[in-house]
DNA sequence: TACTATTTAATTTTT
DNA sequence: TTAAATAGTA
């Protein structure tokens, strides 16, 4: 059969390790594979390689990744490969996957055919409600920590009933609330995202036939970033891998960097003890920076003792040295940051081409401050993405409680919103009755108001419920677009969100609107037993969507250095690189914690193409507190040969950025004084209202400051005529 | 119920 | 510093 296929587009322009990886016998293989090192290529290249040359159906192959978007991207890149679609070969991320077993086998799993999604900020929140119901102090047992606890013990597939108390008082009442969190879940028919995993696990687990029939299926399992696999998620690829089926994973131990999140390395040892005659290729030859970025990062890396140990090569040139720059403080780095960064552009590149990476979001905004002055276009990742809007979510809860009238999260949510005279009075009524009769909110709501509220707060609850069931009417055999559309006008929440002034109300209904063409676009798949509306909102919660609309505009990228894995950039800036800061302090006592910070910044180092950017400040304001700070340890890390200090500290303080809050407000006011505004500044316009100060030029008389109004839009003042009252 | 004052805490984030 | 959550007030 080998010897039919042309392999040449599935080996050409691989190297001897990767061709290695994707030619390996089958048997079970583990592929470390290095920053740059082609790992994605490998994956895919292998996918192509069993398929075409091996003869593989598609159908026997289950890959597996982290994200959305690289499931699209290997799917995308097998097919290009291969010339062909390959509908049949399940790519997807844990989460998909599993989301996908359990809709098929429902029953098997015990979950109601309409079972729900949440996120995390609904499991929070359903989590707070949890403890008003029971009466738990919440400042004495914290809904995050509760939370952390909850997902922590799923993470590695352990259920209230395996865990014990030890004696201790505190975790037993963890343990109950555990219990009890679950028991809503069941009851309303919720699974959060650890649950998806744990499920799909205990599915196959209790079903021999099912698991047998999955395993005759997938007789190959592709992975990737294997090294943040957690607890669970190793055992459900483990199960599903049985004595027969053959893993190949991808992955690289020095970039794990999600152990808080229950991702574990570990799975890296126990998969050669598990597959004794696994193969292990290394990939190192790095096709992505330069000799002296790959040397410093190996040379931090080393650093390190829990790992396997490999060295990044290249057999490219060894490039500029690695600059760095001792800042005096934090805006005297941004600034520093902004020259080099018209430097870049003015010299023709794309502002794309260039990120700033930083340890904590905080960072960014010192940052922006200089960029949006410098006039240089930006964007922040991070942040809130499409589906976890506000308004989104409200109107998602609409529709869920349209579906699913049991779902107690989405019930509490809109029941007063908008407002409807549904205070928090009569929901304590509702809750105690649910609680009392162990039923749902709705069937509670029902029931109090017939017999136990007054008039008025009766009549606004048959109100609500009558609304509900009336958009479920109206909505049904309608498109999905139009469905959504129907229920963002009928529940009132456009109207709603039309009366928030300013622009803030405006992108709320722009985001409606929004979520109208999203659910336009969205593609029901003919073959699922759901409901598009069913299969929609699912959709909503596995997939978050984009953090920004505009994403591509040039502009520059700042991030932090987590979401960062897995990106490149020809210049790179590793901003705020200070003892305390990164190393965080909160990792920096712990010797795992440490390493973890080391590997993040071996990330870090890693996204550099040519030229890396290294700053910290002498002196930082954090937490508005002026602190002195040194170096991080990792500078000092990498070997002195790679390093350029750079130290051009010409005039440090520009006389707008002097930021004399003290005095701010007199000067501000009189006519002629230095001006103490800064950006960010919250002012008070006696016509204008309240807005912040986004720009500013010119000196005393003169000065000019750029002003967004929450209600009245952006302007630009004369200070000295504009009275402006500091906030 | 909406606005305002006060308190509190402050990594990293995908699903 | 500042953002968010909570408590208190109009």
């Amino acid at each position: 059969m080998q010897h039919l296929v042309d392999v040449t587009p599935i080996l050409e322009n691989l190297n001897d390790a990767q061709r290695e990886a994707v030619t390996a016998p089958a048997e079970p293989t583990l592929v470390i594979a290095g920053a740059g090192s082609g790992k994605t290529r490998v994956l895919v290249h292998r996918a192509a390689w069993l398929i075409d040359v091996e003869g593989l159906s598609p159908q026997s192959l289950l890959a597996v990744t982290f994200t959305n978007k690289a499931a699209a991207e290997m799917r995308g890149r097998i097919e290009s490969l291969l010339d062909m679609p390959v509908a049949h070969l399940w790519i997807g991320t844990f989460h998909g996957l599993a989301h996908r077993l359990l809709r098929r086998h429902w029953r098997e799993a015990n979950l109601p055919q309409n079972f729900q999604i949440i996120d995390s900020d609904d499991q929070l929140r359903l989590i707070k409600r949890l403890l008003k119901n029971l009466e738990i102090d919440d400042s004495r047992w914290v809904p995050r920590e509760i939370q952390y606890f909850i997902n922590g013990q799923k993470d590695e597939g352990l259920r209230p009933q395996h865990l014990d108390d030890d004696g201790d008082p505190n975790r037993r009442q963890m343990i109950a609330l555990y219990q009890a969190y679950e028991e809503v879940c069941q009851r309303g028919g919720l699974v959060d995202f650890a649950e998806l995993l744990l499920r799909a696990h205990e599915l196959w687990r209790d079903n021999a036939e099912l698991l047998e029939h999955y395993r005759r299926r997938f007789t190959h399992l592709l992975v990737d970033e294997f090294q943040d696999t957690n607890s669970i998620q190793y055992a459900w690829l483990r199960l599903l891998a049985g004595d027969t089926g053959i893993p190949f994973v991808v992955g690289d131990d020095d970039q794990s960097i999600y152990r808080w999140r229950g991702a574990r390395v570990e799975h890296i040892y126990r998969f050669q003890k598990d597959f004794p005659s696994a193969r292990v290729v290394k990939l190192e030859q790095n096709y992505r920076s330069t000799a002296t970025i790959l040397n410093a990062a190996n040379a931090v890396i080393a650093n390190n003792n829990a790992r396997m140990g490999k060295n990044l090569w290249t057999e490219g040139s060894d490039g500029e040295s690695i600059k760095v720059y001792a800042a005096y403080n934090e805006r005297d780095e941004a600034d520093f940051i902004i020259a080099r960064l018209r430097d870049w552009i003015d010299q023709g590149n794309l502002r794309a081409d260039s990120a700033v990476l930083y340890r904590s979001n905080a960072q960014s905004r010192v940052l922006e401050e200089g960029l949006i002055n410098a006039g240089i276009p930006y964007r922040v990742y991070g942040g809130l993405r499409f589906f976890e809007r506000a308004e989104i979510k409200d109107a998602l809860a609409y529709l869920r409680l349209i579906s699913h009238r049991d779902d107690d999260s989405s019930f509490e949510r809109i029941v007063n919103k908008p407002t409807r005279g549904i205070g928090a009075r009569t929901i304590d009524i509702m809750r105690s009755y649910a609680r009392a009769n162990s039923c749902t909110l709705w069937r509670a709501a029902g029931a109090v108001a017939s017999d136990e509220l007054a008039g008025r707060a009766a009549n606004a609850v048959h109100a609500f419920m009558q609304l509900i069931e009336r958009m479920a009417q109206d909505v049904a055999g309608l498109d999905l677009q139009e469905q959504v559309d129907h229920v963002i006008h009928a529940s009132g929440l456009i109207d709603f969100f039309k009366k928030d002034k300013g622009e803030k109300g405006e992108t709320r209904v722009e985001n409606l609107l929004e979520l109208v063409s999203a659910a336009r676009s969205f593609e029901p798949d003919p073959a699922s037993e759901m409901s598009p509306l069913d299969e929609f909102l699912s959709h909503a919660a596995l997939e978050a969507g984009e953090g920004q609309a505009d994403a591509w505009e040039d502009c520059v990228q700042l991030m932090t250095m987590h979401s960062a894995k897995g990106l490149e950039f020809p210049l790179v800036f590793l901003a705020g690189m200070e003892d305390g800061l990164f190393p965080h302090q909160r990792s920096i006592a712990d010797p795992n914690g440490l390493e973890e910070e080391r590997r993040l910044c071996y990330v870090g180092i890693t996204r550099a193409m040519q030229t890396l950017y290294v700053t910290y400040a002498e002196q930082r304001r954090l937490h508005g507190m002026d602190n002195f700070s040194q170096p991080s340890r990792f500078i000092a890390e990498i070997p002195d040969e790679h390093i350029e200090e750079v130290r051009p500290r010409v005039q440090v303080s520009r006389p707008m950025h002097t930021p004399r809050r003290s005095s701010a407000g007199r000067a501000a006011s009189a006519p002629g004084n230095e001006l103490g505004v800064r950006l960010g500044q919250r002012v008070r316009h006696g016509k204008f209202g309240d807005g912040v100060i986004l720009n500013c030029e010119g000196q005393g008389a003169h000065a000019r400051v750029e002003v967004n109004f929450e209600t009245a839009g952006t302007k630009w003042l004369v200070l000295s005529y504009a009275n402006l009252d500091l906030m």
